[in-house]
DNA sequence: CTCCTATAGCTTTTT
DNA sequence: GCTATAGGAG
């Protein structure tokens, strides 16, 4: 039983074995961070405390799922099952379905994702016959969840000048009152937010010390994951419920904060010596995921960052290949060179698909990448973007599972009155809407009022009405009978949705039966495992878990061994042997969000150095000259991230950092960025090897601005990297002028004649 | 009321 | 390039 401490270092060790009192783990990238909260946990289970006195919490539902599988393995299943262990959210949805009757909701709330909340706010603008192109759901809603994380109240927010006057500056005073009446909206529907199952834990609280109390007294051992990426409502739970026996372990890596759009204060672990005075710190710093080189690198990155906890994270690992740096003529070329890359060092290297990973800034970049991995028959795996439980027709079942379960919830009514088509339109439910927003009362209350007659619908509608609620109703007896995969079954089926896709013969529709089917499979799946494990199973509890699943969660097995594409958020906490990071250009990456202010700026950074510090073994950075956005061509820069990496540590490959090699005495800072701190340990040295590929670039080449307008069409041309091909058109005034070319080996490409080299031939 | 087509507007990042 | 919406015909 011992042997679990074996292995761990000694500042692993003391981390794992200090369990009493408060504690600060600082864990770098690739420290074993997770091996020391698994062991801590396992260790305090071997001491005798009991599994239900432990409270640990996770960012991800599937980091707790993994920690938890690795404590079972130590510990035994039938121990470890009866951890408090998941997301804030998942737990304390629990509580608060446990003391729900306190607040005023209904045990049976359901809850709201984000589609949901702009729909609902979407409808409050309308009705407030406010500007919509103004009040853009999406806005309002991150307004009102940077509130909400704040615990500032509708009224509160009345009050808050600093609130009130950047919605002015925005011209949009009335984002207080949005907030006022979506909170009412919600709570008449019964249903909470993501936000609001940590408001509302707090609330209650705050305003029920007995409840307090009770769990205060039940977590005896609080642990907390990624604590550099709470918000205040979290922060504030955390504290409250270790205000008793202060056994609380928060670890974290202050250089990975990468979450303050959604509320996140990096401050939490910064000040968590001034909440507890006397706490442990530990500091994992050696990093036993990457080589020196890529460990030396990521530290040269980020030791340009002001704020930051000090700590030196080493590798005693080989020194391994540099960073590449590859530069690509356009986005789609970029995917070929990866795809290629990949290809290559998968063969050379025996590497199996799965220790690849391309990592990207937004999601939207992932199309191109997984075109180029499929054209050349490559197996990939896409995470992020569209997920199982975000396709419609699941959506749909969903939202009558939902209704069925809380027949107040306004937008799963909204959603499914209609469908399948039963012929209630949109005058008809304006209509309802109206009254029931008149009335204050939830859509389902106005549709099963007698007084329904009263509103002026003919008798055809009337009757269309009473057979969609008779039907929601007749479900809803079936609740406490029946376990929630047959009732999930007796749904699909008397809604009308297995009929609908059944009779639906085209691709997409067969391939939305079988996600269907798929999801009924599902709710098996989750009725037998949680009846094994003698918990609850009906529809409430399962319809619970899958509001709170990300689709990050649902690992497959025929996801096995395939190239992983997401974004570098959700790659946070995993690692491969080969990383390439792609499009890193100024203006993608880092974002022109987050390139104003220099806070934005740093973040950006830290992504970054997350980025870097998944490789195991290489990273590759690429970057496009050439991209579509929007549909419409534009052009970038090489990310001033590259330049900042220290140079001693890249390979430069083909022509990237065009202008960088050659000209450099002339404009030594032009990838330095303006807030790089001048104490930066790393002197970045530009003294690297450029390695070019053999062909000389020509100077004589070069077409800009007004030489382009010699190119005409029928003229043969020499590109440095497509080889000759024919000129079919020329567009635009330069220095935007675009040349449609057909190449005898590399087809038709749109070129830039700014960028292009191109030697004209005839 | 339903279904189809045209077009506006859009992208950070996610529990 | 893609999706969500508006507007028009049936």
């Amino acid at each position: 039983m011992q042997d679990y401490l074996e292995g761990l270092n000694p500042a692993q060790k003391e981390a794992v074995l200090n369990t009493e009192g408060p504690s600060l783990v600082i864990a770098g990238a690739g420290s074993g961070k997770t091996r020391v909260l698994t062991m801590r946990i396992a260790h305090l289970l071997t001491k005798g405390v009991a599994p239900y006195r432990i409270l640990a919490l996770t960012f991800t539902n599937k980091a707790a799922r993994e920690m938890k599988g690795r404590i079972s393995a130590i510990v035994g299943e039938g121990i470890a099952r009866h951890l408090w262990m998941g997301t804030f959210h998942a737990i304390f949805s629990k509580i608060l379905r446990i003391e729900s009757k306190k607040l005023g909701y209904p045990s049976s709330y359901t809850i709201y994702d984000t589609q949901d909340s702009k729909n609902l706010i979407k409808s409050i603008v309308k009705n407030m016959k406010l500007d919509s192109k103004l009040y853009k759901p999406g806005e309002v809603l991150s307004r009102i969840s940077g509130a909400k994380n704040d615990l500032i109240t509708p009224q509160a927010y009345r009050n808050d000048t600093k609130r009130m006057d950047a919605d002015r500056f925005s011209r949009k005073p009335l984002v207080h009152e949005i907030y006022a009446r979506y909170v009412n909206e919600c709570r008449k529907s019964g249903v909470m937010d993501f936000d609001d199952l940590l408001l509302n834990t707090n609330i209650l609280f705050r305003d029920h010390p007995d409840v307090l109390e009770k769990y205060q007294d039940q977590f005896d051992y609080i642990l907390v994951d990624e604590y550099q990426d709470t918000n205040l409502s979290q922060y504030l739970i955390v504290k409250k419920l270790a205000e008793r026996h202060k056994n609380v372990c928060v670890v974290g890596d202050d250089a990975q904060s990468i979450y303050s759009f959604r509320g996140a204060k990096i401050e939490n672990i910064l000040s968590f010596r001034n909440d507890y005075p006397d706490y442990k710190l530990f500091k994992l710093e050696q990093n036993y995921r990457s080589t020196k080189n890529i460990v030396n690198a990521a530290n040269s990155i980020i030791h340009r960052n002001s704020n930051q906890i000090h700590k030196t994270v080493f590798s005693e690992k080989e020194e391994g290949n540099r960073i590449r740096i590859f530069s690509a003529y356009s986005d789609v070329e970029e995917g070929i060179i990866v795809a290629n890359d990949i290809f290559e060092t998968q063969m050379r290297s025996q590497a199996a698909y799965e220790d690849f990973a391309i990592l990207y800034r937004t999601n939207a970049q992932s199309r191109i990448m997984e075109e180029a991995l499929r054209k050349k028959n490559m197996p990939y795996k896409i995470y992020g973007g569209f997920s199982f439980y975000q396709r419609k027709e699941i959506k749909d079942l969903l939202a009558y599972f939902r209704l069925v379960v809380n027949p107040n919830d306004d937008e799963a009514l909204k959603r499914i009155i209609n469908y399948p088509a039963r012929g209630i339109g949109k005058t008809t439910m304006d209509k309802i809407e109206l009254f029931a927003g008149n009335t204050g009362r939830s859509l389902w209350a106005i549709l099963t009022n007698p007084a329904l007659n009263n509103i002026g619908f003919n008798s055809g509608t009337i009757k269309k009405l009473k057979a969609f609620t008779e039907m929601i109703l007749g479900f809803g007896q079936l609740l406490n009978k029946l376990p929630a995969y047959d009732i999930a079954v007796k749904i699909a089926e008397g809604s009308g949705m297995r009929k609908f896709f059944q009779t639906d013969t085209s691709i997409e529709g067969q391939s939305k039966l079988e996600n269907v089917e798929e999801l009924l499979n599902g709710i098996k799946e989750f009725s037998d495992e949680r009846s094994e494990e003698g918990k609850e199973y009906n529809l409430v509890d399962f319809l619970e878990e899958v509001s709170l699943l990300t689709d990050q969660d649902t690992d497959k097995d025929e996801d096995k061994n395939k190239v992983t594409l997401m974004t570098i958020h959700s790659a946070k906490g995993l690692e491969f042997k080969y990383v390439y990071v792609v499009g890193v250009e100024d203006g993608l990456f880092p974002s022109p969000m987050a390139m104003e202010s220099q806070k934005g700026l740093e973040e950006e950074r830290r992504l970054f150095y997350v980025a870097v510090t998944r490789a195991k073994e290489q990273v590759s950075i690429s970057y496009a000259k050439q991209r579509y956005k929007y549909g419409e061509l534009s052009f970038s820069k090489p990310s001033r991230f590259i330049g900042e990496i220290d140079q001693q540590y890249l390979e430069i490959k083909g022509d990237a950092l065009p202008g960088f090699g050659q000209k450099r005495s002339a404009r030594p800072n032009s990838f330095r960025t303006r807030n790089s701190i001048s104490s930066s340990p790393s002197k970045p040295s530009f003294n690297y090897k450029k390695i070019s590929k053999g062909q000389a670039t020509s100077n004589s080449t070069d077409f800009s601005g007004t030489a382009a307008g010699r190119l005409k069409e029928g003229m043969l041309v020499l590109h440095e990297r497509f080889g000759r091909g024919k000129v079919l058109n020329v567009t635009g005034e330069a220095p935007n002028a675009k040349a449609t070319v057909l190449f005898d080996n590399a087809g038709q490409k749109q070129l830039l004649l700014k960028f292009a080299k191109l030697k004209i031939l005839n």
